[in-house]
DNA sequence: AATATTAAGTGTGTGAGTTACACTTATACA
DNA sequence: TGTATAAGTGTAACTCACACACTTAATATT
């Protein structure tokens, strides 16, 4: 099966920016290359488009097949479409932006990945074609995102604690909070939800557990009400 | 000469999303396709990318052949890429987001449009493919945009006076603004340099003329300031 | 020449929200 | 029982957003 085109048409693929939070710092997820070109380097998972697929759809397979990784918060990021970003042909590239939950942590290699591995967003190595612009632009995004709309609460377990939850704020954007006012902020916008469990955890007071009101918030966004944090 | 492929592709195009601003109204220019699928139609300026250039010139190359527009504010929007989008065959598109300033309204018709027009934002009529969705998300973006990045100059003059920029915000956001704040908020940012002319149009006092500092802003815009207005 | 009309331009007080800042409480562990 | 650890809590100063009405400089009208 062979298909033919009057005029030379360039390849289409996707690639995923995957962030994560181990508690502690903010993570991407790179797969290790196993075929040419730039085989054995890190790089952004991804792969072609399928004609009969949407782009999202796409994003969602390919994320699949070569990390295991199901049912994560995904938003289309840019699309690159410089000439020569790939050594082999001209091809387009639409990247994703995905935020994942610390327990969904575990992947799986498969097809044309040797390994995934995740890596601290301070510490990447060289990357694959232009996937290292890619990556910078999504971490770009990511911080002005937390900043406007509440979708931190995607790179958390479904139960949280406000301290996990500022810690993870001052890993993204990079510096410290003042504890009393983020709280009184977090607070104010109504859209957590506190539980009856608190959480122990070694040593020190338990923790009141919040849950995130998914419903209420987009309500709210529909009517075009705006989040600061 | 013709190319062949073990798998099917899909092709790829670009469309753009112009706005202009007649002092009144926040207007897009469309052009009526002259070919068939949906022949006769309004459309959104585009056209299909050539495997040897990249996204951001395809946009400049086809604004230019169907409307005659040049060195235009451009910035890609969002890439569309459901099935059937188009009748004919998978079709990818990026679209893109532009902005002129009055003095370029005239446009020329060629090759693959019969004519461009240029519609009162609430006043659009039924387009061709999914190019109203297009169309609305650029009109979304603009809003969002123009509340936190000085970008409404591109829709006006070099030269222009306070009240014309405020005439604009209004027309976009939908809203009246409060003279004395507005104009306050936009000293406060000290990006508007005052020249040495004035303008008298008709009646009424003669409006001092402003140019935006766009080095100034430039050299903002890296350190990572934010502007709300 | 006097008067009317038009649009430009200007300042202050109030309330809301952001920021800075230090001690108490509940648990685990020695 | 006391020591270490992290959670939780309130207030005062300041900055920014918002509401609000008159004066000024030009053109048009009589």
């Amino acid at each position: 099966m062979s298909y033919t085109y009057t005029y030379p048409r360039g390849a289409l693929t996707v690639d995923c920016v995957v962030f994560g939070f181990d508690g502690d710092e903010l993570q991407v997820l790179l797969i290790r290359r196993g075929i040419d070109p730039f085989k054995g380097d890190w790089a952004l998972p991804g792969g072609f488009v399928h004609v009969d697929e949407s782009l999202d759809a796409a994003a969602r397979r390919e994320l699949k097949e070569e990390t295991g990784l199901d049912r994560v918060f995904l938003e289309q990021l840019y699309t690159f479409g410089e000439i020569n970003r790939d050594p082999r042909e001209r091809v387009v590239s639409v990247a994703y932006f995905a935020l994942v939950r610390p327990r969904d942590y575990e992947t799986r290699a498969s097809t044309d990945a040797d390994d995934a591995r995740w890596f601290p967003v301070a510490e990447i190595p060289d990357l694959a074609f232009d996937h290292h612009s890619i990556l910078e632009m999504a971490h770009h995004r990511l911080r002005g995102k937390l900043r406007y709309e509440p979708v931190g609460f995607e790179l958390l377990e479904e139960k949280f604690t406000l301290s996990q939850l500022q810690h993870l704020y001052e890993a993204v954007l990079g510096k410290a909070l003042d504890k009393r006012n983020f709280r009184k902020k977090l607070h104010s916008l109504e859209l957590l939800i506190p539980l009856k469990e608190k959480r122990s955890e070694g040593s020190g007071r338990p923790a009141q557990l919040f849950r995130f009101d998914t419903k209420k918030y987009e309500k709210l966004k529909k009517k075009g009400i705006l989040f600061e944090i």
